[in-house]
DNA sequence: TCTTAATTATATGTATTACATATTTACTTG
DNA sequence: CAAGTAAATATGTAATACATATAATTAAGA
């Protein structure tokens, strides 16, 4: 395997440091020269002569990659392709409380819309013993209006095991992702209603249009169910 | 401004670094804070005294951070808290090449969800003015069974100016995200059934349903739509 | 011969030091 | 007072040394 030296001319420079050419050319490298996941990536030392540059500097390309996601580094092995748990690096991010208060509520939509939307997924592969645990999962609820904290438990139990049945591992994790998002958007004061615990169609009105309705009225139910959501909003 | 070392007795360890450690002490640190966007935070060689570590590793873990889109850092004059554009950062990993085929998808599925979810926020949001431009985008469009290239571009122009209306940044850049991997999947083969250019409901359908319909049947027009892709899933 | 324990080699992880570079601040000089 | 120049500062890059974990190999023991 061989390379040319990292092109130091400050052409396009002004904003690119040395490490983001760096970075840039490693993942050309990987890409032109067919990596595939589970790989074995030129060793740091390879990498410094390949590219003419410091160790530090590889090191702080390879750093980001590892942040991505994209390899994951061991010892005495080297550093490996992964295949990035892309959710899982955007959780890094996710920090409340530097998140700007748009994007909180841009990511309070976007849940909202892939619940209504995801009825499809969940009833191309939702079976007997889904609707069985949805049922138990009901079963278990208090009755309206109890403790707050209870009340949102069996909430997010109804609905974790709604993403599961999709069978969508990216999609399990965004909603894992957004949990913690929520209590702070409620708390936070950005949505203009407060919280209204009645729900126009309840989770057992919703699991019974799973055992008999369509997605087309999963849809119009989850929809009306999370309606406290869309009017706070709107 | 002060902290105490960090603890290296390897309690926990086993998997987590050094750097592991300190980067979740800077988070901490500035939460504890209360960091606000715009601050700037201590310099590097505060940071190895505060927490008793080498300047490397200090580095190395603002690098994660500054990769994470938390801070930025300008010469002489230090690294300040940003409010991380998620989905850029999202960006970076995205590489379909290095992404397994579950995880596309995933992603293709997360689309489809999204964009059947999203009516109740376009209708919301909308404008004669969007209609106009929506109007004028169909008019553009060149008979079915075109070019293959050319009829994609208008796919693309329609659904973005849908995303667009949706006025929800996040979801924007989301979709933006996703488009270089629509190509990536449609050739590769991962999807079953051959794409099929006949669509059920057309763009101009979903115009006059967005002109004199409802949220609800918006939802079933879109999903509709997008029949053929669904039916590529399944 | 096979299993297991000790040894070694290797690549990443951490530390230290030095210098480069950009940018703000302060100073000098006309 | 303005303009240009020098100093100070914090990040960026480099080089080197040692620490540590672990894969690979070899040696020991049954």
């Amino acid at each position: 395997m061989n390379s040319l030296p990292i092109d130091r001319t400050e052409l396009d420079s002004g904003n690119s440091s040395l490490v983001d050419k760096v970075e840039t050319r490693i993942v050309e490298l990987l890409r032109e020269q067919q990596f595939k996941v589970g790989d074995v990536i030129p060793k740091e030392m390879e990498l410094t002569e390949m590219l003419g540059v410091s160790r530090t500097v590889i090191r702080e390309a390879l750093m980001r990659l590892k942040v991505m996601g994209l390899i994951e580094s061991k010892k005495r092995k080297g550093s490996v392709i992964t295949s990035p748990d892309i959710f899982n690096v955007l959780s890094k991010s996710m920090k409340p409380h530097i998140l700007d208060q748009e994007t909180l509520k841009d990511m309070f939509e976007l849940r909202l819309a892939l619940e209504v939307g995801m009825a499809d997924f969940i009833f191309q592969r939702i079976n007997d013993n889904d609707i069985q645990e949805l049922k138990e999962i009901v079963s278990r609820e208090p009755e309206a209006s109890e403790e707050d904290r209870f009340f949102i438990e069996h909430e997010i139990a109804f609905h974790s095991k709604l993403y599961e049945i999709s069978n969508n591992q990216s999609l399990k994790n965004f909603q894992k992702l957004l949990l913690p998002l929520f209590d702070y958007v409620h708390n936070s004061g950005l949505l203009k209603i407060p919280v209204n615990s009645m729900r126009y169609v309840s989770h057992k009105g919703l699991v019974d249009v799973l055992e008999n309705g369509s997605p087309e009225l999963f849809r119009n139910a989850m929809r009306n169910h999370l309606e406290n959501h869309f009017l706070r909003l709107f």
